[in-house]
DNA sequence: CTGGTTAATGAAAATCATTTCCATTTATTG
DNA sequence: CAATAAATGGAAATGATTTTCATTAACCAG
């Protein structure tokens, strides 16, 4: 049930891409919206579906392409095979994270911690590198591997 | 042609996991010494192919992911629907950088400016994750996103 | 050096996430 | 409400990667 049809925080930018809002769309982003974890597109597809059974993954797929291009989600690569979503940021600020990833069990945590020390050295390297390579960087990603609690234990 | 078969600097690492030296093996690890770029398997397969016609792609596949798995190979995703590769320390210590990846025309760069203050900042947020989230951490991975040069003047 | 053991391999087939196609639907605008 | 073009769904295609299985070859003991 996506909920009373007025202004949601991304219809503005929907509107001023020249973009329409559909029914399909309002529940992705409904979805995503709530999502604790880091969805597939299936995942996506599988809990919009009993609201919105006419939504296919097709428009799963194109929507999610959409919203990455808008800048309005970020996709990863966790290397389970399946690309992951995760929004980039709601109408609260909570936002701004990185994960740990287990290579074993492919679980995903995700951390702020040492977020104010990160922003300091991203900031300059951003700068940096903007000049020195003519990049207009709009965003970036920092993940750490390793092995994750129970896999050790496992292993042990 | 995978040079005179004397000890190489892999070659303990493998007798070590109980792994065998073959041909295939060798001429992947030729090509991975002296790729410029992040070669996908299939790069791989086709620089390894001159030389051993009798290497197949597969084989390219399973040495990768083994190689990985040992840690002697970094494998990327930049976006564009194939897995990249690059050997992860090579007898020099050339190698830490992190990478640039343009959006648009997922092309890569290699950079290894502020890579001090980088590993200031990541070997005290490796302790701290690895402490709070009882983390083993082995590597980490840092990326920036946005758009290139030519790519900007293209858009203009 | 040689034969036995078993990891490694190649080719073909299977998998499966994602994309493409195209006829149909629907949001938007006046 | 009608006109228009964007958006959509379902089926088929795509294409990277994985699996299967019969064959080869690396390595070791003798
Ligand atoms: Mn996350
Ligand atoms: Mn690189
Ligand atoms: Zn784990
Ligand atoms: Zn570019």
């Amino acid at each position: 049930m996506p909920g009373p049809r007025g202004p949601v925080w991304w219809h503005g930018r929907f509107r001023g891409c020249g973009y329409r809002i559909t029914l399909g769309r309002e529940a992705i982003l409904h979805v995503l919206t709530r999502a604790e974890a880091h969805l597939s597109a299936e995942d996506i597809y599988l809990k919009v579906h009993p609201s919105c059974p006419s939504v296919g993954l097709t428009t799963i797929y194109r929507t999610l392409e959409l919203l990455v291009d808008m800048g309005l989600v970020h996709k990863f690569d966790f290397g389970d095979g399946r690309a992951r979503y995760e929004l980039a940021e709601g109408p609260k600020k909570e936002g701004h994270h990185h994960h740990l990833v287990c290579t074993s069990c492919k679980r995903v945590i995700n951390y702020t911690d040492f977020i104010d020390e990160e922003l300091e050295f991203l900031k300059r390297a951003e700068e940096g590198l903007a000049k020195k390579y003519q990049f207009d960087i709009t965003n970036h990603m920092i993940q750490f591997y390793g092995m994750c609690d129970n896999c050790r234990k496992k292993k042990a």
